[in-house]
DNA sequence: TCGAGTGATACGCTATAGCGTAAAAAGTGA
DNA sequence: TCACTTTTTACGCTATAGCGTATCACTCGA
């Protein structure tokens, strides 16, 4: 499960596979961040125009965090050691 | 130089970071995704109102990407092998 | 000293996110 | 098939992002 994002439909289909995984429903979500189902899912189908508070509050309530790395970056050597 | 964000705050600062590691100012960033100097600064500096695609933009202009892990994730055994 | 480069901020404008509410559509299990 | 759950979509509304344009503070080298 690589969960590695470029594009606003990348990172809704991370979300959606994650919220999968914890077994949860858009509604859970919604309870949990205080937004809208159709927020959660106009996130999940790839809208762009998504705010950053709105992500963040999705990734937090999946108990998620972003990291930046460099594009195209499949672990090197040097990350580990 | 850890990458790690949950925040806006902590987006934007990794963005700074990243945009300086490259020698490269606002400006530079603007011109590569015809995005106003203003909206970088403003999204450097923690504004969580900042669209996605604001995000990606600049995240693409600096050659990063996202990696969605879990909170707290610091890097596990098993990620590595 | 000072002009150039950098970054922050402001004003008026248009486009749109997310809201409440609602309903339709799609998926799921008996 | 049918009822229930889940997800998607719509409408009217308010708040605000990002735009063009411009100004202002700060830094720094000539």
């Amino acid at each position: 499960m690589d969960l590695t994002a470029r594009t606003a439909e990348q990172i809704g289909e991370a979300l959606r596979r994650t919220r999968k995984t914890r077994g949860w429903t858009q509604s859970d979500i919604s309870a949990r961040t205080n937004l809208r189902v159709a927020t959660i899912s106009s996130l999940e189908n790839g809208d762009a125009g998504t705010k950053l508070a709105t992500v963040l509050a999705v990734m937090a309530a999946l108990g998620l965090e972003f990291r930046l790395v460099e594009r195209g970056g499949s672990l090197e050597i040097e990350d580990i050691f």
